[in-house]
Order: structure tokens, then sequence, then C-alpha cells
DNA sequence: TTGCTCCTCACGTCACGTGAGGTGGC
DNA sequence: TTGCTCCTCACGTCACGTGAGGTGGC
């Protein structure tokens, strides 16, 4: 177990670019140490990071986290502080669920069309191409 | 029926700003008339414009539906480039498939972490500070 | 000297949002 | 004159990607 990491580790370990990890401090998302020019993290970072693409992986923005993560720093740990990001979760899992039937719908749609076209080009497999333009039109 | 639009009818039809068909404008996506300084619609546009929407619904990129249109406006219909479109509808539902897992597994991290940190409130209101850091670990 | 890893600008991308400042016709 | 709808720049947003040009230590 290592106590510090440059940025190549931890980007190979989390498998993202360097430039992430330099936008997520320009955000100020994470505070690397600085060793000369070099960036140095230390577990507290490494923590962090992993705090941050957990809520990226789950759709919050980062500037949703940047608020959250500082609820976690002052972590005299209010439970009025933790009932307000638990009514944010809540809320956030609304959106979640929305996003998914919005996919949902979208499939359907797509395998939907799909179908039309292959309908299309049975039709025209049949030398019909006035059912063609039929097909087009029903797809309307 | 009308056979023009402004482009306030249509933003209002399809529930989408001035900007957005200004914009597929400079895209190349369609490409109104114009009565001295204004934009004038025709039935194409419209329907060029319906085609756009369902594209974007379906998760396509503007270049992609752009792509598409062009097919589409060769109307010939070669049965070879509806295959190509086609294979491309395929593919995209595969990504579309993947999507949707994605937002499954989030939304059950999402639900997780709500039940960790209602426990976590539950161990507070039993005034037991220990248990709150054990529940905090176990959520690693 | 070559190769690797790191650095700092800074512009590009995607799909628009959002003013600023101005025009035309009722 | 006021109000509405339209117009053209042009910068901002979000989360980075992608060079360009340079440094340090093996």
């Amino acid at each position: 177990m290592q106590s510090t990491y440059t940025i190549g580790e931890l980007a190979r370990e989390f498998s993202i670019s360097l430039r992430t990890l330099r936008f997520y401090e320009d955000k100020g998302l994470i505070r690397p140490q600085r060793q000369g020019v070099n960036r140095i993290y230390g577990h507290r970072e490494r923590h962090r990071l992993r705090l941050i693409l957990l809520g990226k992986q789950v759709g919050f923005s980062l500037d949703q986290i940047a608020e959250m993560l500082e609820f976690y720093d002052l972590k005299d740990g209010r439970s009025s502080q933790l009932r307000l990001v638990l009514s944010r979760f809540h809320q956030h899992l609304e959106v979640l669920r929305r996003q998914r039937t919005a996919i949902d719908t979208a499939i359907d749609e797509l395998a939907r069309t799909i179908i039309v076209i292959e309908d299309m080009l049975r039709a025209r497999a049949e030398h019909d191409t006035a059912a063609v333009e039929g097909v087009l039109e029903a797809a309307e």
C-alpha cells in the first residue's frame, strides 16, 4: 500500500485521463500536493476521487458532487446535512427513473422503425415499388 | 393546414427554442426560405424537423442525423442504402441497451447508498456515534 | 541521445442558452 | 410610443479531448 501516488498511477488505477485529474483540480474537487512542478496525490485525494467517480456514475454533475464533498468535509456530520443529502438523492433517483423510461421509449421507437424498414426491404424484394411508398407513409 | 410557417410557429408546435431552429439551419439540417430577413418554413422543412427530433429522441447525434437525412433525400431509395441505415439502427439499439443497463446499475447504486444513509441516521438517533463510523466504513 | 512521464497554455467539441443591440409592422 | 416577433453576432456552459511546446531524471 503506497501512501502517495503520481497522476499517472491514479489515472491508470481509475481508467481516467491525466486531463480529467487536472480538470477536477481546476474545479476545486481535489487538491494534490506538489513535488516541484509535479502533482502528488495522497490517500485523501484518492478517496475523494473515488467518491467523485461514484457520483458521476450515478449521474450527478461535478458541481453537485463538489457541494456534497463539502458536506462530507465538514465531517461533523450534522444530521440536518445528512438529511439534506438524503433528500437530494431521493430527487435524483426520480430523475434517473425518468431517464430510464425515456430510454425505454427510445428503444421501443427505434425497434419499431427497424421493423418498418425491414418491411420496406421485403416489399421491394417483391418488386412492388408502390408498396414501398405505402409503408413510408404509414410510418409517419 | 398552412403551407408555410414562421420560426415562432414551428418552435411552439415542437416545443423547441428559436435558437434551436437556427442552430439546425447552421448545421445544414434545414434550409428555410427567406422573406426579407425573416425565415419561412415550408412542408419540407417541417417534415425534416420532425425527423430530426425523432432522431434526437432515440439518441442520435446531429451529425448522424444529417447523414441519414442525406440518404433520405436521395430518395431513389437504393436498397443498399436502406440496408446501411438498418445496420446502423441495429448498432444504435445496442448502444441504447447498454445505456439502459448503465442507468439501471446507477439506480441500484444510488438506492443502496440511500439505505446506507438512512441507516446512519437511524444509528445516530440511537445515540451511538461509534456505529455511525462503522456504517461509513462498510459503505466503502 | 532516446524514451518516458510530467508540466502549462489554450483552442476544440457538442447542442444549444443567453444576453446585447437592432429592425419591422400592427 | 408601446408591444410583439423577428434578426445577427458572439460569448457562455458542461466535461473534458487534443495538440503544441517544454522540462526532468533514468
